[in-house]
DNA sequence: ACAATTATTTAGACTAATCTAAATTTTTAT
DNA sequence: ATAAAAATTTAGATTAGTCTAAATAATTGT
């Protein structure tokens, strides 16, 4: 058994290994909003524990128990999230928070009943995958907005970025889950992207840095 | 904010409140299966914080503060439980320690979504009623079994214990909750009683100490 | 009334998680 | 190749919650 803490790392550690095949003492100080002192304490202990390969001053990369924790955490925060959105009704930006704490809830039947209760969803409300609870996760073979040439589009279908404020500002300029874009012009200068949604006349121009963070599938 | 542990001391001294006005440090060490040292500690903390007024050696009482803690704690213990029978299909005997977890999910919205999602319940699966969201409570006119006289009899309407054990004795001998029962004897030498269940023709018997923890209503 | 028993608090220690400041190792740039 | 910069670890403290053992206060029984 797990503390709240430990599976907070062990979840980063997942998250961030998406990226780089090693992850180090400083993106997870960032991303944990903590110190690197505080951060290398924990990996001695979780190393000691088996659940991560730790090589100081070199990084680290979970363990087969360890990669399990993490990624039965993220069904845990996934499917809390869609219960919030689908049962209780709540709006895509206001559920990560809630689900942060409802992850670390630590009964696997209560979590595989709620999965049942909702009919075994595949994505979470924003877009991203559900594992099972074997942890198997369905490959998504999304691309962000950023790679599309003119001419192009897709659906959307995924966030990177998951804050209250990306989120509303998508809403806002109805860039949501499932609405159809397409890339009409690429500014030279910025790479801003000028897109349309849902073939509506409207032009709209979001930054580079947004273009990264909205995944469209073909 | 309080922790998780504070949350715990605060329930209990509510719970224990009902029995005695003032509570003691040993029944508060026995009930969190805990240390009378470890309680000491914990309400010289509480009385710090204004949440409990705390006569060293005396006991303890709760303030308005702390009172309306833990009625929240356990208003949401109870319509997580509720949750749990009714929409996720759990078993009433099944759904305690799980509750145990949630009811410390600090989102206040969230407990309120929930509520109207299941359509404001009245009473928990154990009968025990649910503070609203204001922490009013609904008061039951409930009486154990062990106090009725021989002839008389009601509705199964609340039990006093909640572990598994007894819970699922209750259900082996077809005392849930809403059934009818009627004492038809009760036994000079150890008080147990003899009754029957929904006008059935079968007699079943039970000790004093169970009859003591199922209430009924007339 | 006062000795014995029981209840409670205090003293001192431990673990988990965190921090700041200092030391060390690795990386980068000349 | 080596000095400067950046990243990381170590040392030493702190806070929350817990424990055992010892001290003290309250209650009980005669
Ligand atoms: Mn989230
Ligand atoms: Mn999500
Ligand atoms: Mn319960
Ligand atoms: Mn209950």
């Amino acid at each position: 058994m797990q503390t709240f803490t430990e599976e907070n790392y062990l979840k980063t550690i997942y998250k961030l290994s998406a990226e780089d095949a090693s992850v180090t003492t400083n993106q997870l100080a960032a991303t944990l909003q903590t110190k690197a002192a505080s951060v290398t304490d924990m990996l001695k202990k979780l190393a000691e524990k088996k659940l991560i390969d730790y090589v100081p001053y070199y990084g680290v990369t979970l363990t087969e128990i360890g990669k399990k924790i993490a990624v039965d955490v993220v069904r845990k925060h996934r499917l809390w999230e869609y219960f919030l959105v689908e049962k209780l009704k709540f709006k895509w930006d206001e559920v990560h928070e809630m689900a942060e704490e409802l992850e670390h809830i630590s009964s696997v039947v209560l979590v595989d009943r709620l999965d049942q209760f909702m009919g075994y969803p595949a994505y979470d409300p924003h877009g991203d995958p559900i594992p099972d609870k074997h942890g198997r996760i369905k490959q998504q073979e999304f691309k962000p907005i950023s790679q599309l040439n003119v001419a192009e589009g897709g659906v959307i279908s995924g966030v990177r970025e998951h804050s209250p404020a990306f989120l509303q500002y998508l809403e806002k300029l109805n860039l949501m889950l499932g609405n159809q874009v397409k890339v009409i012009e690429i500014l030279a200068y910025d790479q801003s992207v000028v897109l349309t949604v849902n073939q509506s006349e409207n032009r709209i121009s979001i930054s580079k840095e947004a273009a990264k963070n909205i995944l469209v599938s073909a």
